[in-house]
DNA sequence: TGTTAGCACTCTTTTCATTCGAGTGCTAAT
DNA sequence: ATTAGCACTCGAATGAAAAGAGTGCTAACA
């Protein structure tokens, strides 16, 4: 449908505009040495390319940079796979050469890691906690009326909470509680525990414990904890580096976008394995319709699926991004796959 | 020295200018029904107070500003000590209402909500950690090859770390591995974890164990936790809404020197206890020179003094901040206090 | 003698016209 | 089919003019 020259010309203003941020002009486009053609030649493709939708003006006598469109057939058909630089190969490499044990140090440092990488945001979603189970659960008094319970998952995320001990409740009362709550809890998936807890041992308590309220009530205090953070967002800062965020509104929206994770997780959570990339308004939040999102899924073991993912301007470097997170997720997923197996 | 006319001029200016961030004009303070006076007579006295140092113009025809001395003599002898609100002292006393247990947990929300309510930036200081005491080790395993250590301090911090079981050691080895720690670290202070290991816990290792160097590898990679995050900042987001911030260099130059926690720290050490306010320049960071701060130390029964801060532009409704300071480093202390005498 | 009205003056901000330059689109020549 | 040439468009930069906010000074006033 577009002939070689066309593709040739799209390509160069794609590579040219995320280079530059600028407008492309004919002129600056027959300068390259690929291309062989006069700037009066490359004004007519250039004007057939806008008229089918891959090119736009910012104004009627401007060069022409990527519409959405153009980006979406340069993604799809005309960017070459990049190869990373070796010092990223051994950078990437170095990181996943140590063994990968708590999987919530491993997304927090790997969103670190990538936007420092790639200076575009990064946003790491774990996986669905369905299948995370209680692996252990301790109490640790501090004193005589306070205490800290700590519950350790099977992925050895750590999460605990302090609560006051009830009057009458001694030490060897919280020992006994501990045991009785290993005995039933250990193995349940996060999910259902506050289910298990109010079913099996709510009942449980009634029984050893003459104080019946007041005991339980200290549970659910201990032990009713709010499911892991499962989003790990880095590099808001580098966006203030992007030549389309030179306005502090669009930061404003961004930033306060990126504070709530309600509204950024559910942008990862494809159906599907594998990379995607969302440019502009094909992503639908609408504060993020000048930016690309490019999505990577990874795996722990079976199919726990997590997903890691780029966010920056819509003028950013696909290929670079893609590969980067290519053999990000790859090594992650080996990473985490080598410790899983063992589990 | 200076006159009452001269006193009420100043100021109407500071708190005229921290309404608006607009340079006040004779006009518009002879407006102010305080004010009995000409302009005139006002740009004669506003004359003498330049000249005094306490105003200052962005050009020569310009209305006047407060310098950097204005302010300094407004909070020490004009402000007047502000009401807070009545809602505002609800939400503070509701916050304190129930019990403080997690040092950290009430660092890090007090950042929070500090930085809701006055709309500038918060940090947190915990008090040192020399005195923070080692409570409980525990070790968990997640499986054949690795396990998580979990330290709790009695300041209610949790650390854990996770290692790799060196093979050979089985469960038993881990559980006598705790006794022992347990035994010969519960009390000592975090500070000391280090030479204690490396002096008492390298002999017994050595004792119990044929695996020497590999055990002990382990438990260096276990036990050596950095000490806990210590400075929690919040409301960075505030200060894009402060017009002294509309330029992104400006933007820029405070958020990369907010990540450095090593940079900041030392602004929050003061000597002294009680509140303190830093104009301008009396803090010694160039990056915050056009910034102020306001600091005021919490207690933590004896002598563990952390701070609490506020920090926006010198322009900053210095009354409310203090008051909000003070009130809630009162509370923080009293709250605090009580669950640390109980310890 | 302290206060104030009046007015010339200063400097910024806004507006408007002009120019400049990068780029386009079209036409005619190659 | 390609390209040189040229008129045209539009944004950005430049500069002059006007508006507006405010000052400083002088002279009048209470």
């Amino acid at each position: 449908m577009l002939t070689d020259r066309q593709l040739l010309i799209l390509k160069v203003i794609v590579d040219e505009f995320v280079d530059t941020a600028q407008p492309i002009g004919s002129r600056n486009i027959a300068k390259k040495d690929q291309v062989g053609f006069s700037p009066a030649t490359i004004r007519n493709e250039m004007a057939d390319l806008e008229e089918l939708g891959f090119l736009q003006k910012t104004h009627s006598s401007s060069g022409r940079m990527p519409s959405e469109k153009g980006y979406r057939f340069y993604v799809d058909h005309l960017m070459d796979p990049l190869k990373l630089t070796k010092d990223e190969i051994k950078r990437i490499n170095k990181y996943f050469s140590h063994k990968m044990i708590e999987l919530e140090r491993v997304m927090e440092s790997s969103a670190n890691i990538l936007s420092e990488l790639t200076q575009y945001m990064t946003l790491v979603l774990g996986p669905e906690i369905f299948e995370t189970k209680l692996k252990q659960v301790q109490i640790v008094p501090l004193n005589q009326h306070s205490a800290i319970a700590i519950l350790v998952t099977d992925t050895g995320h750590v999460e605990h909470r302090s609560f006051v001990i009830p009057k009458g409740l001694d030490q060897s009362d919280l020992e006994k509680t501990v045991n009785i709550l290993n005995e039933k809890l250990v193995g349940v998936p996060l999910v259902y525990l506050d289910r298990m807890i109010k079913k099996e041992i709510r009942g449980l308590i009634k029984q050893y414990t003459s104080d019946y309220s007041q005991a339980y009530q200290m549970l659910e205090e201990a032990l009713l904890i709010d499911l892991p953070t499962n989003l790990y967002v880095s590099g808001k800062g580098n966006m203030l580096n992007q030549p389309e965020f030179n306005d502090i509104e669009k930061i404003k929206i961004l930033f306060s976008m990126m504070e709530s994770e309600e509204r950024i997780a559910p942008l990862l959570k494809s159906k599907e394995e594998g990379t995607h990339i969302f440019i502009g308004r094909e992503n639908k939040i609408e504060a993020l319709n000048d930016l690309s999102l490019i999505t990577s899924t990874y795996t722990i073991g079976e199919d726990q699926v997590g997903t890691i993912a780029l966010l920056g301007p819509t003028r950013m470097d696909y290929a670079k991004a893609v590969a980067m997170l290519q053999l990000w997720s790859k090594q992650m997923s080996h990473s985490l796959k080598s410790w899983y197996d063992e589990n």
